[in-house]
DNA sequence: CTAATATGTTAGAGTCTTCTAACAAATATT
DNA sequence: AATATTTGTTAGAAGACTCTAACATATTAG
C-alpha cells in the first residue's frame, strides 16, 4: 500500500520551506519572500502561495506585503527537522564512516523520514551530542536548543579568551594531533592573532605561549567564552 | 534549495508501483491491473494511467485489456528498491537494535533515498548479508538475487538437522508467533517426527524438546542443512 | 517629492497523482 | 449461446506544487 503522510503533518515540500525559514531566521526574526525564494531556488509567486498555505496551518505569521516569521508552532516544527538533519549527519560520520563532505545530501533526504524512534535511536547511540561537528546545536526532542551550545573557535576574534569544551569530530588522528600540542578539553585559550590570509590562528594556552592552528582545525575546536 | 529528483529517475510513487509489481510477480510473470490496485490501495483508473506512464518509460510491458509485466529495465529498478528496503531493515535490526516488527515502516521510507553510497555502506558494515531479517533475499548492486541455498523445512524428513536461515514471509503475526515459540533465525532444529495426516512437524531446538508446527508454518521456515 | 527600482501579488496555466462516474471488453454462469 | 459479473478503460475533475506574465506596492535615489 502506498504510504501516505498523515494529513496533520507537513509535506516534504512544506518541511523544506519551514527549514529554510528557520535557517534564514537565525539572528533575526523576519524574512522576506524574496530571500526565501532565493534560498529555495523557487519563484516569488510560488513562495507567496506556499506562505499563505503555511499561514492557514498556523505555521507562519504573515500579512500582505509584510515580511514573514515562524509562529512558535512553526519554529518547533522546523527545529525538529533540523534535529533530524543534524543527527543524521552526525550518525553517518560517527557511526558509518562517512566524510563530512558526503553527508549533507543524504541528510537532506533522511530529514523527511517520519520516525522519531529512528532519530532518537541515533541520538542514543551517539550519547546525545549537543552540537554537530560544525558547532551547530542539535535541537532536542521538543525542538529546544540547549543554552550552552558551543561555538567553533574560528568564529571569535583576537583577544578572546575561551575554554575548549568539545570537539567537532573525534578521529584518532585529530585526537593524536591535539595531544601532541598538549591541548585537551577544559583548557583555557586566548586568541593572540589571526592570519587574514588563510584564517589560521595563533593561540596561547597553559605553557604554550604561541601555537599556530589552521582554520580547519579551529572550526573543529568547540569552545565556550571565558571571563 | 529544494532537492529534486533527476528527471530520468522514477518518482517515489512510480517506485512504489514498480515494487508492488515486483512483489506480485514472484512465482508468476503477469499481473492484473486489479491486483496492483488492491496492493497499492488505489483505484483501478489510477493504476491504469500510471501503467501507461511506466510503459512510455520502458519499465513495464502492457497492452490494453492484457495483464502487465515488468520489462528487464523495470525488474532491475524494482530489485534495487527492494535491495534498499531489505538492507535498511537488516541494518536497523543488526546495527541499531530495532526489533523485527518495528523496521518495516521505516524501511518503506528509506527505500526511496537516492544514495547508493548509503546502502552500499550498510551492506559493507553488515558483511554483505544475503537475506534480510525477515529472511527474504537481498538483491545485489545490479539487482540480481543470489541463488538461495535455503529450502522450506517442510521438504525434509525425520531426523534431519537444519538451521533456520530465512522466513518465507514476514507478517507481524508470523513474527510474533515465532517469537512466542522462541524460534529465531540461526536456531538449530531437529525434526523429531512428521504427522502423516496433516504434514505437521514436531521439532526440537534449544530448550524446546518437542514443539509442533503446522505444515503451512514449516513451508515458511527456510532452512539450511546442518551436520 | 517624484521617478526609478526592487519587492510582492494576482491570474492563468501545466504536471503529477489521485478520484468518481460512465462505458467497454473479457470472463464466468446458467 | 446468452446473460451476468468481473475487470479494464475513458473522461473529467481536484489538489499540491510549480511556472511566466502582468500588475501593485514599497523603497531608494535623485
Amino acid at each position: 500500500m502506498l504510504s501516505q503522510r498523515r494529513k496533520d503533518m507537513a509535506s516534504q515540500t512544506e518541511e523544506n520551506y519551514l527549514k529554510a525559514l528557520y535557517s534564514l531566521s537565525v539572528g533575526k526574526i523576519e524574512v522576506n519572500i524574496s530571500e526565501l525564494s532565493a534560498a529555495l531556488n523557487v519563484s516569488n509567486p510560488t513562495v507567496n502561495s506556499m506562505v499563505k498555505n503555511l499561514k492557514t496551518k498556523g505555521l507562519v505569521k504573515y500579512e500582505k506585503y509584510k515580511p514573514l516569521s515562524l509562529t512558535e508552532k512553526g519554529r518547533k516544527a522546523a527545529a525538529l527537522i533540523v534535529r533530524k538533519h543534524r543527527l543524521t549527519e552526525m550518525f553517518l560520520v560517527e557511526k558509518m564512516g562517512f566524510g563530512w563532505e558526503e553527508v549533507h545530501e543524504i541528510a537532506e533526504q533522511l530529514e523527511h523520514v517520519n520516525s522519531s524512534k529512528l532519530f532518537d535511536r541515533m541520538d542514543e547511540l551517539m550519547d546525545f551530542p549537543l552540537v554537530d561537528p560544525h558547532g551547530s546545536p542539535i535541537p532536542d526532542r521538543n525542538g529546544n536548543i540547549s543554552e550552552s551550545a558551543y561555538e567553533p573557535l574560528s568564529k571569535f576574534s583576537v583577544g578572546r579568551k575561551v575554554k575548549l569544551a568539545a570537539l567537532g569530530h573525534s578521529s584518532t588522528e585529530f585526537l593524536k594531533y591535539l595531544n601532541s600540542r598538549e591541548l585537551s578539553l577544559g583548557t583555557e585559550i586566548e586568541i593572540k592573532s589571526i592570519e587574514p590570509y588563510d584564517g589560521s590562528m595563533v593561540l596561547s594556552y597553559q605553557n604554550h605561549a604561541s601555537e599556530t592552528f589552521t582554520k580547519a582545525v579551529c572550526e573543529s575546536l568547540l569552545v565556550e567564552r571565558v571571563g
